[in-house]
Parts: structure tokens; C-alpha cells; sequence
DNA sequence: CGTGTAAGGAATTCTGACACG
DNA sequence: CGTGTAAGGAATTCTGACACG
């Protein structure tokens, strides 16, 4: 299911040619914690199909001048809002079936 | 769909540890053409998700004996086969939806 | 704050070849 | 046939830092 899309398998060098984020910027990213790739034995990051997605919207939220801490909490509420609606949904769902 | 399956974008060396095969062997069945991995622009081979599917099952293959020559039929048939039976289900299903 | 760059080292990958068999 | 290995070079990635602002 998710284990294609979020299995850390990219080094930092195929994600610089499908985002077109220089390496400073996917590491900087990393640094301000808008992405956590895995590490090697010996170091090196290793990125998600998921994480590059993400490096997307990250770089369309810059180019709006938005702050790399604005856009940190952007993505968890995005996350946790998507969590929120479907809850939310859930009891509409069930008020109706009461109502029915 | 078939995008992050099929997106060539693993360092050999990823492979290596995914399938726990060596880099030679990897290579190697390369050059015996049962994988096509692609390239970077400096050379560095890239392989999909699709790729070490194949080459688990290779090394299956391998380990009851069979050659990379056999193991190479294997694989067209298999992937031939599979579009042959659905035709096939897709024949039956139209035969017994006249005489239903 | 966000990103570029030069610096030096360490690890990766590549190819062609010899070896065994 | 299939795989290991040593060889030398080229390209990658890493970190910490200085720079601009």
C-alpha cells in the first residue's frame, strides 16, 4: 500500500532532479524539520516518494514567501485537518443514520 | 498509477541492501538483460521498485538453478502470459454473457 | 531567515580484467 | 556460466563555516 510511496530510498541527488530544490534547500528543509529522511550506515539521507511530494509543496509555499516555520505548521495542521474532517464526517455520517 | 512502482530512482546500492544481492550479481543480470535500469547522466545506474520485484524473484530462480538464459524466457512469458489469460477471461466472459 | 559557495574528507559507483570452473 | 575481487578514476555526499542581508 503506502510502502512504495513511503519507503527512503532517493539519495539527495535524484530528489534535487525531481523537485529542482538545490541540496542546501532539501537539507536546510530538513534542518527547520519539514522533512526527516533516513540515514545509511554511513550517513547519507535517504528520501520518500512522500517526501518529495512534500518538498513540492514546500517550495510552491516559498516561492509565496511563506516561512519554512509557517509551512511546518502548515503541513502537520494540513495532516491533522484531513484527520479532523474525515472525524467529523464520521459523526455527520452517524447523526444521519440516527435520523433516518 | 504504475508512477511510483515504475520511477527509476535507486542507487544500486539501495538495491543491494533491498535485495541482498551483490552488486556484481546485480550487474551482471543487467548485462544478461533480465533488468533495464536506467541512467544518470554521469552514468550511475537507477532502478524502480518494479526492478527489485524482478530481481527477488530472480534470485529465487537462481537459487533452484535455473539460468539467467531460462530466467530471462521466464520472465517475458510470465509477463505475456498474464495479458494472454486475461484476453482468454475476457472471451469466456463475453462467450457466456450471449448465452446467459 | 534562507540560500550560495569553497573546503576537505569519506564513501559510492563505474569499467575492464583476471580467476575459478 | 555466474560471481568474487583488486585497481584506478570520477562523481556524490557530508559537515561546519563564512557571506549576504
Amino acid at each position: 500500500m503506502a510502502s512504495y510511496k513511503h519507503k527512503k530510498v532517493m539519495s539527495i541527488g535524484i530528489v534535487n532532479e525531481l523537485t529542482g530544490l538545490s541540496l542546501r534547500q532539501i537539507r536546510y528543509y530538513e534542518e527547520r524539520r519539514l522533512i526527516q529522511p533516513e540515514r545509511t550506515k554511513r550517513g547519507t539521507r535517504k528520501y520518500s516518494f512522500s517526501d518529495v511530494e512534500t518538498l513540492l509543496q514546500i517550495a510552491d509555499k516559498r516561492e509565496e514567501g511563506v516561512q519554512t516555520y509557517e509551512i511546518r505548521k502548515d503541513l502537520q495542521t494540513s495532516t491533522k485537518g484531513n484527520l479532523k474532517e474525515r472525524m467529523i464526517r464520521g459523526q455527520l455520517n452517524a447523526h444521519f443514520q440516527m435520523n433516518k
